[in-house]
RNA sequence: GGCGCCAUCGUCUAGGGGCCUAGGACGCCGCCCUUUCAAGGCGGAGAUCGCGGGUUCGAAUCCCGCUGGCGCUACCA
């Protein structure tokens, strides 16, 4: 039998980071095994709905490089992956159950539940629904209530009285459950879609589904679920309940804690071979040492057995590390020139002309890849080099070193315009060629290249020096040393 | 209230009875390198393995209890 896997969330935003991840494992699990892994849209509440989410979970997806085999994009054998397109096989499916004694009708009010709920918590008991449509007699009386006020019936699982259902987990062992404790949980709404627990069942059924990896908040909805698919008469799929991520303080992932969405990160400049190396290593590990993996080498080595059982906290820090090194070691310098030639397009500021030049991106690389972490830091690092427009201040200009002292600063400058004049323009001679000069200056070398660094790239901080000025040129390095001289004085 | 899950450095984790005076990584601190900023190298601090009982010659590892955190208890997923 084939695996096949699913990520089924409902569209009701961006998918998270927390979230995300169990799409991750299940797209592992899927690649490695040999199988599919298949994208389906739990839609079935429309009130949390959010229509333009749709696109967006796929755009996520394929972003951070979880191609799926089938999806409501897609198409596929197993269609419609829109539950919202499947309620006939729901609304079968509950009228089988109800048919088979496993199911009824419930036509009481929202209003009775909640004085049922209220009054069980008042006397501290289980805030269980009453059954009371589940004998004849209630049933009756209700459902001529109901249609008195038009209202539409629910239908609920009629749970056994009695017994104990076990959750066979790869991540956690098994669990048992006394089924006393689960209560006739509603499987249709009153508007015919069904609930959760009754739609991915069928779903994941009619896709011939082998193994469910979830976030272990779903555990205890587990025995409900098994009561399901035993009823049904459908053999489980593997059950598998992943550990959830937390923000910092230990509450689950939200927007206080910063980024969240997949969105986010891309465009703080994370690139998705990174998060997917992060996100992989939250809660899995290869070993006792592995940071830096690869998606081919996660498909090699994943398994749900190395999964772990306690929570994560997410730690933004690691990440950002994390994609410092895709950026300066991991990813092909072609493919960075790339993504840095997108960033500028997208990022400098209108004045800057376009189209950017790839051909300077390309030399500008080596120089600041090993400097920036985030492809968000890469403008205001290499700026100078797309722009002649700099906007020094004098202060900015005279620095430390050369404060209240312009006439030194112009001097040293002209000085330098000098001898770059007649330096053959690599950066092993501009530097020797400063450093000589600094020297006839007597002035510290370290001194004069502030000077100039400013003077030619109109910052403090900025790539290597003399590289830089060699990309630039010497016309440009010329022209801004004058420009810095006539400034200073 | 009921039911359940979880528990190793601040964080992510390795570990599955002796290899553990608990390893790696992020972060932090110091030194080195150095034209700024990074990167890199070296070193350091940081966990009585939540607590208490067992089992065992021996426990972070197995068992029980407790505590703490979290989740579920919806016509949400």
């Amino acid at each position: 039998m084939t695996v096949r896997t699913r990520y089924a969330p409902s569209p009701t935003g961006v998918p998270h980071v927390g979230n995300i991840r169990t799409a991750l494992f299940s797209y592992l699990l899927a690649r490695r095994l040999g199988g599919q892994f298949i994208l389906r849209l739990e839609d079935t509440d429309r009130a949390r709905l959010v229509p333009d989410s749709i696109p967006k979970i796929s755009e996520s997806l394929q972003w951070l490089g979880l191609d799926y085999d089938e999806g409501p994009d897609i198409g596929g054998p197993y269609g419609p992956y829109t539950q919202s397109e499947r309620l006939d096989q729901y609304q079968a499916a509950a009228r089988r159950l109800i048919e088979q004694g496993d199911a009824y009708d419930c036509w009481c009010s929202s209003e009775r539940l909640d004085a049922v709920r209220a009054e069980h918590q008042r006397l501290k008991q289980p805030p269980q629904y009453d059954r009371r449509c589940r004998e004849d007699a209630g049933q009756a009386q209700a459902k001529r209530e109901a249609e008195a006020e038009g209202r539409s019936p629910v239908v609920r699982f009629k749970t056994p009285r009695e017994g104990t259902v076990t959750l066979e987990d790869p991540i956690h062992g098994s669990t048992p459950f006394d089924v006393a404790t689960i209560d006739d949980f509603v499987m249709l709404k009153s508007d015919g879609f069904p609930t959760y627990h009754l739609a991915y069942i069928v779903d994941d059924d009619a896709m011939k589904i082998t193994h469910v990896i979830r976030g272990d908040e779903w555990i205890p909805s587990a025995p409900r679920h098994l009561l399901i698919y035993g009823a049904l008469g459908i053999e489980p799929p593997v059950l598998a309940h992943a550990p959830r991520i937390l923000g910092p303080d230990g509450a689950k992932l939200s927007k206080r804690h910063g980024a969240t969405s997949v969105f986010e990160y891309r465009d703080e400049g994370y690139l998705p071979e990174a998060l997917f190396n992060f996100l992989g290593l939250i809660g899995w590990s290869l070993d006792d040492k592995t940071e830096i993996i690869s998606k081919a080498e996660f498909i090699e080595h994943f398994s749900l057995e190395r999964i772990v059982r306690n929570p994560a906290i997410f730690n933004a820090e690691k990440l950002q590390w994390m994609n410092g090194v895709y950026i300066r070691e991991v990813i092909p310098e072609p493919d960075l020139v790339t993504m840095f030639v997108d960033r500028l397009e997208a990022d400098f500021p209108p004045e800057i002309p376009r189209p950017i030049d790839r051909q300077l991106v390309a030399h500008v690389v080596p120089l600041i890849k090993e400097r920036v972490k985030l492809l968000s830091e890469v403008p205001a690092y290499c700026d100078f080099f797309f722009t002649d427009n700099l906007s020094w201040s004098k202060e900015e200009l005279l620095g430390k070193a050369y404060a209240g002292r312009p006439a030194d600063a112009k001097a040293a400058l002209g000085a330098v315009a000098t001898s770059a004049v007649d330096v053959t323009w690599t950066h092993d001679d501009i530097e020797a060629a400063l450093r000589s000069l600094a020297d006839k200056l007597g002035a510290k070398a370290g001194d004069l290249f502030s000077l100039v660094r400013v003077a030619v790239t109109g910052k403090r901080v900025t790539p290597p020096l003399f590289e830089s000025m060699e990309i630039l040129g010497r016309e440009r390095c010329l022209e801004r040393l004058s420009q810095a001289a006539s400034l200073v004085s």
